[in-house]
DNA sequence: TGTATACAAATTGTATACGAAAAACAACTT
DNA sequence: AAGTTGTTTTTCGTATACAATTTGTATACA
């Protein structure tokens, strides 16, 4: 869900698809500041579509917790506060490892092994056009692992949980080389489900949230970016 | 969030707004059933506007999981399945009561008494009208109720949730006189929590939710409507 | 100087027209 | 009768033009 025109898992290539997810990827890798101002007119200027297109955008962007409409004044980026990274770790600490707790149960061995295939994603440090891409994997890699509680709704909160995250994960990418580290956590947590081993897998992902959630505050710490501290 | 154009809580009227409000109250109160098929020329005849704003409207309740579009065909209003069902309470157990755990340590006196002036909301059975807005004003109660944790984001995630489950409840309404039943519940569950007991709103409000979705499920079997096993 | 008012600018909201893509259908071939 | 091809119809996607609404500004007046 909120993937826009979808055929049955075929993407059809539309405009309004392609200017939300530049603006979305501008917007996560903090191309766009928060607090930034946008108006559709400025929009359809910068990716070369009329402003229909970029309204639609705006509007999933909005749902998805990135921007704010201040009506007759135009779209500004969402803050990122303390508070709401609070918020959103606590919650995903909530679903993910409820949906692990699913998962444990459920999930067969063949979902596992497709499973692997795509822990395995790393970035180069200090090369931020990679960054953008494994944040892209990585999401993808915890839908899977979510899709595996086979409940959908849960699937789809959880997306849009972690997809408006992305930009606090971006922030804690540049502070250390953290990419092999992050590959042996996903690693380990398919090896755990492939045991059967339901309370191990749920202190796993917690443990993995955790440090998740330090790596991006200690980013802030260390003054990477100003933000609002309420 | 998810609320369309808005002034600092005073809400724009717009065409769009009013499209998707009067679209959702159709499909929640089962005016166009589940599995109905709706163009966007067909709706802006029928809601009276151009293609622009059904599009808006329909793009929204496409996230609010109650619409589906098939490319070049149309929109599907979402069948209704057990299973859906089963998912949606599983994560209104767990969401609901988290939220409540937080609001019994976070709320002021001074919230629970504004709650209470919307926990005393009922319906007349078999009025149908009364249905919809006895939905709209509960759910309100339970997004107050909600907003008691202070995490916005849950507050977002269970407006979502609660919002696309109307349908469902809508379905329970009519099997009986649940009316005063469910007024006295929320007086309840705001009593509880004027009294500091954490474990007893959490086991209050637990059973609740169970025999909301026992009501639903009743209904169901009653054959009120048609619906696919899976 | 302060305030009210009128006007201009900026921005979003909506309707409409056109084009592209897919689906539905019919005719044709084998 | 089945499959294939070509045409028509349907439906959506986008650009553009215009209307509505708000904000900001300048001006007149006390």
């Amino acid at each position: 869900m909120a993937e826009g025109a979808t055929i049955t898992g075929v993407q059809r290539r539309t405009v309004a698809e392609d200017v939300y997810n530049a603006l979305k990827r501008d917007i996560i890798t903090l191309r766009h500041r928060p607090g930034a101002s946008l108006t559709e007119q400025e929009l359809a200027g910068l990716y070369g579509s009329s402003r229909v297109p970029v309204r639609e955008a705006c509007g999933r962007l909005q749902q998805d917790g990135l921007l704010t409409n201040q009506p007759f004044k135009g779209y500004f980026v969402n803050q990122i506060s303390l508070n709401e990274i609070g918020d959103c770790f606590d919650l995903r600490l909530l679903l993910e490892t409820y949906a692990l707790e699913l998962a444990a149960s459920r999930a067969t061995t063949d979902d596992l092994s497709r499973l692997e295939e795509i822990a395995a994603t790393e970035y180069t440090y200090h090369d931020w056009e990679s960054y953008a891409d494994f944040l892209d994997r990585n999401l993808e890699f915890h839908i899977r692992l979510a899709e595996l509680s086979r409940n959908g709704r849960l699937v789809a909160i959880l997306r849009d949980l972690l997809g408006g995250m992305q930009r606090f994960f971006f922030l804690g990418l540049d502070l250390g080389d953290f990419a092999s580290e992050m590959r042996s956590e996903h690693e380990q947590l398919v090896e755990l489900l492939h045991r059967r081993d339901p309370d191990n897998v749920i202190s796993c992902v917690r443990n993995q949230i955790q440090s998740s959630r330090d790596r991006i505050l200690r980013a802030l710490i260390d003054d990477r970016i100003e933000l609002p501290l309420r």
